[in-house]
DNA sequence: TTAGGGTTAG
């Protein structure tokens, strides 16, 4: 048998050869491998090539129109000695289609080819095919004619075929193709699957996954390569089977860092960064983006001190940190709401040479953060260096001002990003009309509120019913607030119904109050707060048999107390925290003398304890005694004896501040000219000269 | 030609 191919031509190819024809390759008998390159014909190799790369050619289906007729005045014999040539012109056809532009270019170059006759070559087409996708060209007509044209398209030329229609989102007719091949008898290559895999991945369509993951299995043990696993793995866990995922992880025979990543992130995402940790310990070479996914998923389970600790691991490794790391570090910040961290993560973002100017996903993390932290100023400074804005810079920036109590500064940034190309979207009209509700500016609130669909096309979602909720039940409208409850498209969830019941506690209305907590112990049976609401609510009226009543359905519940405290930096920047009436810090006598003294110019100030803060029906002197051991309150004696006179006091709170803190806070403020800041769990408070930012409205 | 980590609210 003849072991080298002496030539190489269209017609003999199409007319002789027309079941073995679908080669993409050519043998030779030199360097003993397959060449990529055109169909080749020559009695003695054909039939070797036979033997490997036989396709019979079976009816195409409806998707894939039948080839049209071989085009016999346009074949010309090539002959082997001028392969070189042939495949050095295609790579020129492929480098002037990679070049080109849109489809008029496209069509152009195509016209070449034929003019060439290289319209055969699977290799060419399947290149143009994946240009169509490249250019947003949406898989028309004429990618099919192309590919129709084809006579004997090989796994490549189907695989682009497949890969046009899963750009245009069209998976059913992809998964056609797909079976075509395989009805062609054309043997899938490891493209073919991870095109699919990643289109089932996309639509969720884990049943077509499992499929194709049997079928990849069988047909050509695509299990073991790397990359058809990697792509398993992703598709299980983007269709929620992270057990499958995990099970495709463990029979890998060979894995990347990037199957790693992926399994860590999938359980980061997943809540179980348990799993997470124990991956990481055993991944044996730790590069940033799997850092960085450690480091992200604590901040997304809320666990920024172990998200720095891992940062700071990262740092201690000599592994270099890039913008994602660092926005995931800043978040870690946020959560803490320290000043102090806020001012290092700025400093270790700049040194690392991402100023938030260039850089809109730190830019905006920065604002947020700074926000958070209770340093509105700086997070506006941010905001104001930046280059770029987008639809999240400016949004942190409206919601930052909003909680900080400065709704007019919100709704004029608001105004001005209307002006711009950025679009407002759902969150942008939270801020909004968040700000509107702590200003209690009733009017604004109503009128972002009917514009944001009518001008904007933002459908309202629950999250605004509450911001609105919340606005007329803060200005005390309770039946308008109810009225607008009952008129909701969807149904009212916890939230509204608790900012309802909120509002009837401040406005002493039983009758309403009533109303909200039936509605809220059906949605929420187990959480203590909306009890205590009541409770509160009935206190105010002095209706104690019905206070008796809701705590008894506590203690039938057994529901517990969820302890308040608050934490504030002291000395050096440590954290301290203080639970009511904490004696156990080791200052405790001093905190309590500082207090006592206080108290007294505050009371020479004019001071009056807010006794319907208490909700127990105690003597007003227990009363009394009760509100002096607010947490917060005792982390403010402790910052006042510790820190300097002019820096300002954060104290954060893990619940909401009691209106005789809030009280206390205004007095302090004037007496001790001190300003402090105090995020409860809805907002920030800056208390100046005696009175608060929220000017009473939270 | 195919693969991993990120920004606003709740």
């Amino acid at each position: 048998m003849k072991k080298e191919a002496r030539g190489t031509s269209w017609q003999s190819c199409a007319k002789k050869n027309a079941v073995a024809c679908t080669v993409y390759h050519i043998w030779t008998a030199r360097n003993r491998r397959l060449f990529e390159g055109t169909v080749v014909t020559s009695d003695g190799i054909i039939r070797e090539i036979k033997t490997q790369l036989i396709t019979p050619i079976i009816k195409p289906s409806i998707l894939i129109p039948k080839p049209t007729k071989f085009p016999d005045n346009q074949t010309t014999f090539i002959p082997f000695s001028q392969l070189q040539q042939i495949k050095h012109l295609e790579s020129q056809l492929i480098s002037t289609l990679q070049d080109c532009k849109n489809l008029a270019q496209i069509k152009q170059t195509h016209a070449y080819i034929i003019r060439k006759c290289l319209h055969q070559s699977s290799y060419i087409i399947s290149k143009l095919i994946r240009m169509l996708a490249k250019i947003n060209v949406p898989m028309l007509s004429y990618g099919i004619s192309v590919f129709s044209q084809v006579r004997y398209p090989n796994a490549f030329l189907y695989t682009a075929l497949i890969r046009g229609y899963l750009n245009d989102g069209r998976l059913n007719e992809s998964v056609v193709v797909y079976n075509s091949m395989r009805n062609d008898g054309t043997p899938p290559v490891s493209f073919t699957y991870t095109a699919l895999l990643k289109g089932s991945a996309s639509e969720m369509n884990v049943n077509l996954g499992r499929q194709l993951h049997g079928e990849s299995v069988k047909l050509g043990g695509f299990s073991v390569d790397l990359f058809v696993g990697n792509v398993l793995i992703d598709m299980y866990i983007k269709c929620g089977c992270l057990d499958c995922g995990r099970r495709v992880f463990d029979e890998m025979p060979e894995r990347d860092i990037i199957s790693w990543t992926s399994l860590i992130d999938a359980y980061a995402k997943a809540g179980e960064m348990g799993s997470a940790s124990e991956l990481f310990g055993e991944l044996p070479e730790k590069d940033m983006v799997a850092w960085t996914a450690m480091v992200t998923g604590f901040v997304q389970n809320s666990k920024p001190r172990e998200a720095l600790e891992y940062f700071e691991r990262m740092q201690n490794g000599g592994v270099q940190a890039d913008e994602v790391t660092l926005v995931g570090v800043i978040n870690a910040c946020a959560q803490l709401g320290a000043a102090k961290y806020a001012h290092w993560v700025r400093d270790v973002a700049e040194n690392s040479g991402f100023r938030p100017a260039n850089d809109v996903h730190v830019g905006s993390a920065l604002i947020d953060m700074y926000s958070k932290c209770g340093c509105v100023d700086d997070a506006y400074n941010v905001f104001e260096s930046m280059h770029e804005n987008n639809v999240y810079s400016y949004s942190s920036m409206i919601i930052g001002l909003a909680i900080h109590g400065r709704a007019s500064s919100a709704i004029e940034l608001f105004e001005e990003m209307v002006k711009t190309d950025v679009r407002p979207n759902s969150v942008t009209f939270i801020g909004v009309l968040t700000a509107c509700s702590h200003a209690g500016l009733v009017e604004q609130g109503k009128h972002f509120f009917e514009i944001m669909e009518s001008s904007y096309g933002v459908n309202p979602h629950v999250d605004h019913y509450n911001c609105m909720v919340d606005l007329l039940g803060r200005t005390g409208r309770l039946d308008e607030a109810l009225d607008l409850i009952k008129s909701m498209p969807m149904e009212p969830n916890a939230g509204i119904w608790g900012a309802l019941l909120g509002a009837c506690r401040k406005y002493a209305n039983p009758d309403i109050a009533e109303i909200a907590a039936r509605n809220l112990f059906k949605l929420e049976t187990a959480n203590i707060g909306n009890y205590i609401l009541l409770a509160d609510v009935y206190a105010k009226a002095e209706r104690w048999e019905d206070v008796m009543k809701v705590r008894k359905m506590i203690r039938k519940k057994a529901l517990r107390k969820s302890p308040a405290f608050s934490w504030v930096e002291g000395e050096k920047g440590v954290i301290h925290e203080f639970y009511a009436g904490d004696i156990t810090h080791p200052r405790s006598r001093e905190i309590t003398e500082a207090l006592e003294n206080l108290v007294n110019r505050l009371k020479i100030n004019g001071y009056q304890p807010n006794l319907s803060s208490v909700v127990y029906d105690v003597s007003d002197e227990e009363k009394r005694r009760m509100l002096m051991n607010h947490s917060e309150r005792l982390a403010l004696a402790y910052a006042l004896l510790t820190t300097d006179d002019g820096s300002a006091i954060r104290i954060v709170k893990n619940l909401r501040i009691c209106e005789d803190c809030h009280l206390f806070m205004c007095g302090a403020s004037q007496v001790t000219g001190r300003e402090i800041i105090v995020r409860d769990n809805m907002r920030f408070h800056h208390f100046r000269d005696g009175s608060c930012s929220c000017c009473n409205f939270w």
